[in-house]
DNA sequence: CTCCGTGCAAATGGTTTGCATCTTA
DNA sequence: TAAGATGCAAACCATTTGCACGGAG
């Protein structure tokens, strides 16, 4: 999504368009990290140093309510962001953290049809695989 | 699981059996409705008024340290807290935070389907499908 | 000119922790 | 009697809120 086109969807949604919010919504959008509110506030404040965690907030309360982000909560972790709301399974290592998306024709497939079993019609999904990744197994082992 | 095996497992992982522990444990793994810390303790209260939040909370690390319960954290919402282990969906209600499990043979063949293809070892899962229930979608309906 | 957005500071509240006392094994 | 559990009170800390000022439309 270019910036033409952002703020389009903010004007259609009735909301103003600031600089502030324009810069946290191009990097939340184009993030794929999973960042949370405090890594995005700090790569902000490399371009708007007057920036406010409160607008950082602000604006992911406000993304969230056009659809357009979804909020991961975790135990003993801050929330982390999500900019990807098709259906994708996030795969998490328990040991750094780091958050990968996944998703294929078939994980799409399998899903409709669970869904369609279920006979309900979902708003949102949240599918989660937690793993212990490569790097923290290798110094998991090395701790030994 | 009866209140024998229950005493076996804590005994089997080292922890020790006490009055307080029992009672939290088995509420909390015979309640399917996904209840949060505040609930289970005011359950735990009807017999054991003297029972603290903090015992409460620390019985629950300690399921979850060992295998037998998970905590579903949620925006905006305290906890929730599920004995159910299995790969399984949380069917969570957005209005009233009501959640169901489900699960069927479809569920986990196809689940397995899919973890295969992805190639790693999972350690969990949480599979979350949001909807307005029937209830709430009247009540919606009403305010109108 | 009006309404909404920003940002500081303070509040919130579920959860965690320190510590003295008590219980289990 | 040693190691661990309990429970009170205080701390924690990510997130939310109140409010005065500023900028968008």
């Amino acid at each position: 999504m270019n910036e033409e086109q952002l703020i389009s969807r903010l004007r259609e949604n009735g909301y103003k368009i600031t600089p502030q919010r324009i810069a946290i919504c191009k990097i939340v959008l184009s993030n794929e990290k999973h960042p949370n509110a405090e890594q995005i506030f700090e790569e902000i404040k490399r371009k708007h140093p007057a920036i406010s965690m409160t607008t950082v907030y602000h604006t992911l309360d406000m993304l969230k309510e056009m659809g357009m982000l979804t909020e991961l909560r975790f135990n003993s972790q801050p929330s982390r962001f999500d900019p990807n709301t098709s259906v994708h399974i996030n795969i998490i290592c328990k040991g750094c953290g780091v958050i990968w998306d996944y998703s294929s024709d078939t994980l799409r497939n399998k899903w409709n049809h669970i869904i369609s079993e279920i006979g309900k019609q979902p708003i949102g999904q949240r599918l989660d695989v937690y793993i212990i990744c490569d790097d923290c197994k290798k110094n998991l082992h090395q701790e030994k």
